[in-house]
DNA sequence: TGTTAATGTAAGCAGCGTAAACATAGTATA
DNA sequence: TATACTATGTTTACGCTGCTTACATTAACA
């Protein structure tokens, strides 16, 4: 048993990262994250000066990831056409965010002031930039203003469309309109965009 | 200085629909809620099982203001054509989920499981309700399937541009391009809005 | 080889949600 | 009116949390 872990760091980001979408950012403790590497409850101050500092690699590790599957959407078959890959692009980001509820939501929580963290700032906006390649690549001769008015669009619509449908797992059973109507959105996300990405 | 308080769970939903404003949920506790009403840290289990009823009603109150506020701007001007009415609708909703910040993140936060309080539910989906009166206002003929997308549509897209512009605070000073191009849109919410909704 | 910086541990603080036991006030009933 | 009951407050305490300080061990370098 040495004393001296080694990459304790990177060890404890990617303890964060599982038990992050394990349990929430809400439930998860200095702690047990410092339990599950095996070390003291005080070891991981040694790499990071607050908890805060550990969630923002956690946050920064998932805009990364959500970068690489929105990129690989698009680029995986050259011959789409490319409003299918905006749709592909679509879809991607919808999974991520419903598939990693828990790490979109730490993204996106203010409970991490990104302005603190300048890499994690970086690539938030990457993911931002992956969807303004993509516009312009749609839509070559766009202007700027409409460029940036059209991106925040659809980035507000699919971002708006997460929090709707993770919210839906507590409506589906209710019978209440908004409930049944989003489990049918749901159920049929790639048909439901088709028809909402209007260009 | 008398022993019962009288009125004790009504006001510790006020300060707790204060504090949440003012610090956000992640920072307010139980005990200075309490402290607020000047009675001992336990007297709130009193009236609420956990802190997490006590959040459901402050979230409850919010959908309240919320259906309100939807409400009296669609009403307030009765000459209005439905185009307009919607556009207001929209702008209600966005500038409370703004200027409400914090409270509107508590509404949609999974850390309260509405199934478990249905008067909070019946309260979010009567939010939903509005807008769906709106939508059929606005398109009489409109079929149940289209209406129920339509309205899907539209509160998402308010829904994400409230998380997104809230995050802008954060981008407004680094000049990257998605906080930059928020920061126009956030100028001036109802012209983009106008863009935006097309019927 | 001795010094120093990096990185681990141990002990402890204040604050948290909450449970249990107890105290007091208001209300129904005899 | 006297008494029991119920509602609603307080006190105390437990185990958790983020974090600080003081100390121990190791690795790297002069």
């Amino acid at each position: 048993m040495k004393y001296h872990h080694g990459n304790l760091k990177e060890e404890l980001i990617l303890s964060a990262c599982v038990m992050c979408e394990a349990k929430g950012h809400d439930h998860m403790s200095l702690r047990s994250i410092a339990k599950e590497a095996k070390v003291s409850q005080t070891a991981p101050y040694r790499h990071f000066k607050t908890k805060e500092d550990l969630l923002a690699e956690v946050s920064k590790k998932g805009f990364e990831e959500l970068i690489e599957v929105m990129h690989k959407a698009t680029s995986h078959n050259k011959d789409m056409a490319p409003k299918e890959k905006f749709l592909e692009m679509g879809l991607a980001y919808l999974n991520f965010g419903l598939e990693k509820k828990n790490t979109y939501e730490l993204m996106h929580s203010p409970l991490i002031d990104k302005m603190q963290f300048p890499e994690l700032l970086a690539a938030a906006s990457g993911a931002f930039d992956e969807l303004i390649k993509m516009m312009v690549e749609l839509n070559p001769g766009i202007s700027d203003d409409d460029l940036d008015r059209q991106c925040i669009r659809h980035w507000a619509q699919m971002h708006g469309l997460v929090g709707l449908i993770g919210d839906t797992k507590i409506n589906e059973h209710t019978g209440t309109d908004a409930g049944s109507a989003m489990t049918v959105v749901k159920n049929d996300l790639r048909s439901f965009l088709t028809a909402i990405l209007d260009f």
